[in-house]
DNA sequence: ACAGTTAAAGTTAGCGCTAACAGTACAGGG
DNA sequence: CCCTGTACTGTTAGCGCTAACTTTAACTGT
């Protein structure tokens, strides 16, 4: 119990004693345990993050922000994709809960909210990101997608713009939803009532946001701007127009949300929304540590508004 | 005891006990504690992931196929950056061991030889990406760089050029000096003798790539070609080219290395050497688990060939 | 000398699970 | 009937740490 105290740094102890027992931890090279030590305590220093998909450029830069975070105050983040599957996403953070890790950063749920209710109510301190959910104790940590979108919508209409279409991300995602209200309330807000057929939803990806604008642009010839759900799919929007022989920003003019470090570097560089991941990261960090100390929580709720970055895509 | 038995299905349980038991868990929500078992077993099922940036596209993809295949095997990882930093290295080594991780994947470690042994001593399996290390009970599973190196450069030599430069990625590298052989052997074979001055050092991102290669073009107006240590200086060496008024291909071609999906997206795609990140990473864990399990190991070392992928910026 | 206080050190039950063992019941063979 | 083997069930010490408590020693005040 002494050796508690020293590696712990906690409890009584006289300076004597305290080097006394070093000296001895340090000739039988005692390693502590923190195996035992979780479950002495009830606290295992461990968190987890549940991503979508640790590759997309999006959720790795959250995760470098949270694990920053994580690691500074002592604490190891356990990685896990749900490959947009729900059963995944269920199977992982019943895994976690075993694992009885701290709390739980979840990015970009798929689940229903009854189904999310039901798997969080095991974990003691969650943040969301990316997601919204009622009547839960739980944190939150959104982007303001709709004012997002709605930049730049105005954006492209203060260009002259009028026939904007708008590649709507998965069904399921609450940032392509709040994204397709920023759009529809700039075009609202301009006299345009915008037919559903501008709106074309597609998979997150380069290739399906190529194949969306093809499908897109065949169907309504007379579009001039496209909002795009996130720089991927711009990209992809950028290839389908290569494809096409249409010049970007002069035939379509093509914007992205997210800025991920491969917007500024295509041909040609993305406007787009900047989303400051790394920093969303960090902040749903700070908002779970606090949960798991018991603090007294100001706001479940955390907004961050992106801001529009002018390149050449749509200038 | 009788509920261990079937929460694991091990031992002897006869079928209308399982069910007995199986009904007094649904009533009462029994959830298992994984710490408990992890200290009754000596067994976490826990591994330990390290990379230098997860944010890192090529390690990104490496993080994907360790977790994918983790999860199918029930194995839960942690995610740890060593941003580069040798004492940060350490660091989440010690984290890792006082979490008694089963095993650690370690990519691409910047620690000197006596240092990593002596830090990875304390780990019972580890599996090194791109790190070799000799006299060690370790997995490897190493690109072989020199052969790509000497690929790309033998493609520049097939296509006329002669005079080659080389952007080289950080001095303490393995993978860069894996490279460097590969690049320098390709130019013997053909007979000529870089001089020193056609090598240049720089860290693995798009601006210090960028930097480097108007550098090395000021001091080398008459290279024709540049292989890069990856793509991301690859990219970085295009916009040096933008701003040059240097044409790609036809002033300078440039080839890249990994093959990461940016690879295929900017402007000239770039002629690069495909490195099949997800798959070092499920095999990188494939290793590992056998090493956990105490299987008989064949081999510490999986060597992977990368492929020379042409596309437009050096064809 | 005695009583009270305090800093420090020592002790141990308990965290929740499981490997290993002991006990029980039953079937089959001699 | 007795013995042996096997399937199954029950029991418990131990994993390594720590919160909580007890004990000890030293000091101060009366």
């Amino acid at each position: 119990m002494t050796v508690s105290r020293v590696v712990n740094n906690k409890g009584e102890i006289s300076t004597t004693t305290r080097q006394r027992v070093q000296e001895v931890i340090d000739r039988l090279g005692y390693r502590p345990s923190h195996i035992a030590r979780s479950l002495a305590t009830d606290r295992t220093a461990t968190i987890g993050l549940v991503v979508p998909d640790n590759a997309n450029p999006f959720f790795s830069e959250i995760a470098r922000g949270v694990e920053h975070l994580a690691h500074e105050q002592g604490y190891n983040v356990f990685l896990c994709n749900t490959d947009e599957d729900a059963q995944r996403e269920i199977a992982v953070l019943r895994s976690l809960e075993e694992k009885r890790v701290d709390g739980v950063i979840l990015c970009s749920s798929r689940l229903d909210a009854d189904d999310l209710h039901l798997v969080l109510a095991h974990h003691e301190a969650v943040v969301l990101i990316n997601r919204r959910l009622e009547d839960a104790a739980v944190g939150m940590v959104l982007v303001d997608d709709a004012s997002g979108a709605y930049l730049a919508t105005q954006h492209l209409l203060a260009r002259g713009h009028r026939a904007i279409g708008f590649l709507a991300g998965p069904r399921q995602s609450y940032s392509g939803q709040q994204r397709q209200q920023g759009y529809c309330a700039a075009l609202h807000d301009a006299g345009i009532a915008p037919p559903p057929v501008w709106i074309q939803h597609c998979p997150p990806m380069v290739t399906s946001g190529k194949t969306a604008t093809l499908d897109l642009l065949a169907a309504n010839p007379e579009l001039t701007a496209l909002v795009c759900f996130n720089d991927l799919t711009a990209v992809g929007a950028l290839q389908a127009c290569a494809n096409l022989g249409r010049r970007v920003p002069d035939d379509l003019a093509i914007t992205g949300t997210d800025d991920i470090p491969l917007a500024a570097l295509v041909t040609p560089p993305l406007t787009t929304c900047r989303v400051p991941m790394y920093e969303l990261g960090r902040q749903a960090m700070r908002g779970l540590l606090a949960r798991i100390g018991g603090e007294s929580i100001d706001s479940n709720l955390v907004l961050v508004r992106p801001e529009l970055v002018i390149r050449a895509s749509a200038p």
